[in-house]
RNA sequence: GUGGGUGUAGCUCAGCUGGUAGAGCAUCUGGUUGUGGUCCAGAGGGCCGCGGGUUCAAGUCCCGUCACUCACCCCA
C-alpha cells in the first residue's frame, strides 16, 4: 500500500488547514463580487487540445474500461480538464444567452495534468480562479483589478512576502517585430529560460535560432527590464525600438502597474521576461512568486485571452488569474509545517462516567451545539484519564464533566488544566477556541 | 518523455566479507478500577517492493520489473 505519486492526500489536521485557506480565498473572491460556478470535470478532447503542445500531452483521457479500443481515440472522446479557463470559456459560450456581461466568476476545483510529479507539482491539484469576460470588448481596467484581488488573498495567508510579476505580451511582440525578429513565439520560449540558464547561454540559443548578435543583445536587454514603478517605460524607450504594438503594450502594462502602486504598493512588479506557456494569452500575463522561494515556481498566474471563446459571431474576451492552491499548500503546509490547531472541528468533548449517563451526555452536547459549539460525546465510558487523552490527542481544547447528585457541571480547559463550574445552557468558549485556526511554526519558511 | 538515487515494522533507519530480522519513535495494555501529558513494565505489529537467477543457504550477490524520489522539460 503505497501512495500514488502526484495525487496528494492530507491527514485531518492539514486538511483543516487547507479548508481554512480555501475559506479565505472564497470569502475574498465573494467580497469582490465574483459569483461561483462549477463546471464538469470532463470536456471533449477536441476542445481541450490546442492550448500549447506541451499542455496537450498532459491531458488525461477518460473512457469506460469495457469500451472497444476504436471508441477510445475518437474525436469526441472525453478528457479531464487541465485548467479551469478552457472549461469556463466553453461554459460562457454555452450559456451566453443567460449570463449578464461583463460576467465575473470564481471557480475552485480540481484539475488534472499527466506530469512527472515533484514537490509542488501534482497530477491532481486544486486551482482557484477568478475571471472576468465580456461580450465583444473587455475593458482594460479588469487587467489591473484581478491581481489586486489576489494580493488581498495572499496578504491574509501565512505565505510571507510575495510579488505578482506582470508583463504584456504585446511588449516583446512589438519589440521583436520592431527589430526585425519575426518568430515571436520561438524567441519568447528561449527568453523564458533566462532565469535558469543565464544571459550568455540564452544569447547563444537566440543566435542559434537565427537572430543576429545585435538582435540577441536587444532581446536580452528588453528581458532584463524590471521595475516596481513606471520607470520600465522609459527603460524600454531608451532601447530605441519603435512599433505600434509595443506602444499599446507599454500603455496597458503601465495602467496595471499604476493601479498596483495606488492600491497594493510593493506587490505588483513589471517584469518584461515573463512569458507564460499557454498559447491563448494575448496581452497581460501574471506570475506570482513567494519572496525567498522563487525557485519553487509560480503559485498564481494567468492573463488576458481575447480569442479563447468565440461562437463565430461574438467573441468573449476575458482576463483571469488562478491560485495554485495545492502548490501553495505544498510549500506552506507540507514544507513549512503550517497546520491547523487541531485535527477535528470538535471544541468540546463531553466525558462519560458510565453508559447509563449517555442520554444525559447527549442532551448536554445538544444544548452546547444549539449555540454553534462543535461537540462530540466520548466514545466509551473509559477512565477519565483516557477520555482526556482522547481529547488531547486530537487537540480538542475542552472536556465537559457532568455533575452527579445535583452537583454543577464542570468544564476543563485541558491546555491549562483549569476546571470551572459551567452551565451547558449558557457556557461559551472564547471566540478563538470555537473553531480550528491556522498554526504557524516559529521560524516561518526558511 | 530524458537522466540519477532509493525500496527492511505505522514513521526514521540499522542489518559487517551471504547463515532464515533489530533499534528508536509511534500504537495498545498494565502500574494509576472518576481527571491526561512524566516515569516504569509489558504487548502487538514484517511474503525485507515484486518476479526470476546463483547458492546447501539470499534482506545481503546478479538480472528484470514496479513503485517512490530528485533533476531536466514544462507548469499552478
Amino acid at each position: 500500500m503505497t501512495p500514488l505519486s502526484g495525487f496528494p492526500e492530507f491527514l485531518p489536521a492539514d486538511r483543516i488547514a487547507e479548508q481554512l485557506v480555501l475559506d479565505v480565498i472564497r470569502r475574498t473572491f465573494e467580497l469582490h463580487g465574483f459569483a461561483s460556478i462549477e463546471t464538469r470535470a470532463v470536456e471533449p478532447v477536441s476542445r481541450l487540445l490546442g492550448s500549447g503542445e506541451d499542455a496537450d500531452k498532459e491531458i488525461y483521457g477518460i473512457h469506460r474500461l469495457a469500451a472497444r479500443s476504436e471508441e477510445r481515440g475518437s474525436d469526441d472522446a472525453l478528457g479531464l480538464h487541465f485548467d479551469l479557463t478552457v472549461p469556463f470559456a466553453r461554459y460562457v459560450l454555452e450559456n451566453a444567452g443567460k449570463l449578464a456581461f461583463p460576467f465575473r466568476r470564481y471557480q475552485i476545483q480540481k484539475v488534472w495534468r499527466g506530469e512527472r510529479p515533484q514537490e509542488g507539482r501534482y497530477r491532481e491539484f486544486t486551482q482557484a480562479d477568478i475571471d472576468v469576460v465580456d461580450a465583444g470588448e473587455l475593458a482594460p481596467h479588469f487587467e489591473a483589478e484581478l491581481p489586486l484581488v489576489i494580493a488581498e488573498v495572499f496578504r491574509q495567508l501565512p505565505v510571507g512576502d510575495f510579488r505578482i510579476q506582470v508583463n504584456n505580451r504585446r511588449i516583446p511582440e512589438g519589440f521583436y517585430l520592431g527589430i526585425g525578429v519575426t518568430d515571436v513565439v520561438a524567441t519568447l520560449r528561449i527568453v523564458d529560460k533566462l532565469d535558469k540558464i543565464g544571459p550568455q547561454r540564452t544569447a547563444d540559443l537566440l543566435v542559434g535560432s537565427g537572430l543576429s548578435q545585435g538582435q540577441a543583445e536587444q532581446v536580452l536587454a528588453l528581458a532584463a527590464i524590471r521595475s516596481e514603478d513606471l520607470s520600465f517605460v522609459e527603460q524600454v524607450r531608451a532601447l530605441g525600438v519603435e512599433h505600434p504594438t509595443l506602444d499599446s503594450g507599454l500603455d496597458a502594462l503601465a495602467a496595471v502597474i499604476r493601479a498596483g502602486l495606488d492600491l497594493a504598493p510593493g506587490t505588483l512588479v513589471a517584469d518584461l521576461r515573463i512569458a507564460r506557456g499557454l498559447d491563448y494569452y494575448t496581452g497581460t500575463v501574471y506570475e506570482t512568486q513567494l519572496v525567498g522561494h522563487e525557485g519553487y515556481g509560480s503559485v498564481c498566474s494567468g492573463g488576458r485571452y481575447d480569442t479563447l471563446a468565440s461562437d463565430g459571431r461574438t467573441t468573449y474576451p476575458g482576463v483571469g488569474i488562478s491560485i495554485g492552491v495545492s502548490r501553495l499548500l505544498g510549500l506552506v503546509v507540507s514544507r513549512w509545517g503550517v497546520t491547523a490547531s487541531r485535527s477535528t472541528p470538535t471544541c468540546v468533548l463531553v466525558a462519560l462516567a458510565d453508559e447509563a449517563h449517555r442520554p444525559a451526555a447527549m442532551r448536554t452536547a445538544a444544548a452546547l451545539r444549539s449555540r454553534g459549539i462543535p461537540v462530540e460525546v466520548a466514545p466509551a465510558a473509559a477512565r477519565f484519564g483516557k477520555q482526556i487523552r482522547y481529547a488531547d490527542r486530537r487537540g480538542i481544547p475542552y472536556v465537559w464533566f457532568s455533575g452527579t447528585d445535583g452537583a454543577a457541571d464542570e468544564v476543563k480547559d485541558i491546555r491549562s488544566g483549569e476546571q470551572v463550574p459551567a452551565d451547558a445552557g449558557a457556557w461559551l468558549p472564547p471566540e478563538e477556541d470555537l473553531h480550528p485556526s491556522l498554526v504557524v511554526p516559529e521560524p516561518l519558511g526558511t
